[in-house]
DNA sequence: TACTTAATGTACACTGTGTTCAATAGGCAG
DNA sequence: CTGCCTATTGAACACAGTGTACATTAAGTA
């Protein structure tokens, strides 16, 4: 009962990559379940034994991307270290491909949702210690600006317009996230 | 021939009222065109004289917004000024239901998309002109990042959030996009 | 008022859904 | 290796929504 059954390992695997497969030419949202089994090689029925919708195979294959990255979202977290980011951005860029439509719109908003969602308690606490001056709803306002733009930056620089590579990617969203908490002070002088 | 019949125009404006009912409570995608003419108390035949999909009447819907809201768009594009800005979020704050559902995720994220897409051009010549001494790529770079934290506090702004004022609204946005250029000088520095 | 055409009601074939159930095939433990 | 267990299969089912066709009705327009 430790492992799952190899048979039930294959077929969620092989349902995964057929996924993928047509995410790369439509959303989620127009994949039908016979296609995506028949893509798969698998009866329809199969499908029902371990998901209901297309969605939940989505959910699988994103939680198990948060679950491998996370080692580096976390160090990034503690402490605001542009090399940490770096790194996060390589590992990103090793799986090109899944990252392209997880961060793309074929995997619905719900990833990035979930990402900015995710690491926002973490990062809110550093900057609160770090900007200890500034009103938390103002480093929430900021937040949210900052990793909207971030994540559709990373979309850009994975679709391949400009080829930075990850170190200077990194340094130039680190250099947007600082210079946007520069215009917290700015606030209250409307 | 001039305008279009009476009963057409009925039909249109019940079908669109329809939907941004239906769009309260689920996203486009889930929306069928069954249920819509139910709610519309329409023949759902009817449907087929003027669209295809649901998403065509949400375009229409779209583009109506922008063409209304476009006259607080241009004066801002030729002349960076919070106070068009400003009249400009007051303007979307008086559709708030209407924006809500536009800006929101029910409404898929093809109209930010949009919209980003379509004031890019103009913001761009305007930054060069400002800012001569800065590639094109870089304020590319920040423009993405700042239009796509803009539409992502847009939506928190009119899910109520905080409840702030256009006016300070609009100073803060300006305020961080500021900020964002001087970011650029530190591009190069990596 | 007569003309024009939008909207209706009905019907049809088609695709995908979600479920059931007996039959089969393959992995796993003893 | 053998026999048990269970994942997978294939077939069938009722059901919901789609897209189209066509004769009929109703309403706006000139």
């Amino acid at each position: 009962m430790k492992n799952e059954d190899t048979r039930v390992q294959f077929t969620k695997k092989i349902l995964k990559d057929s996924l993928l497969k047509l995410l790369k030419t439509k959303p989620i949202t127009r994949v039908t379940i016979k296609e995506l089994c028949e893509e798969a090689g698998l009866n329809r029925g199969t499908f029902y034994l371990h998901y209901n919708e297309p969605n939940d195979l989505l959910r699988e294959i994103e939680e198990e991307f948060v679950q491998e990255k996370m080692s580096f979202f976390n160090p990034y977290m503690k402490n605001d270290n542009p090399d940490q980011l770096a790194m996060l951005f390589s590992a990103i860029l090793q799986n090109h491909e899944l990252s392209l439509i997880l961060f793309g719109h074929n995997g619905a908003p719900q990833f990035t949702e979930r990402i900015k969602k995710l690491v926002r308690p973490g990062i809110l606490e550093d900057w609160q210690r770090e900007f200890p001056h500034y009103d938390l709803a103002d480093l929430q306002f900021v937040y949210d600006f900052v990793f909207s733009g971030a994540m559709q930056l990373i979309l850009n620089w994975l679709s391949g317009s400009g080829n930075i590579s990850a170190e200077i990617f990194a340094h130039r969203l680190d250099c947007l996230g600082h210079y946007c908490h520069l215009a917290i002070k700015e606030f209250r002088y409307a």
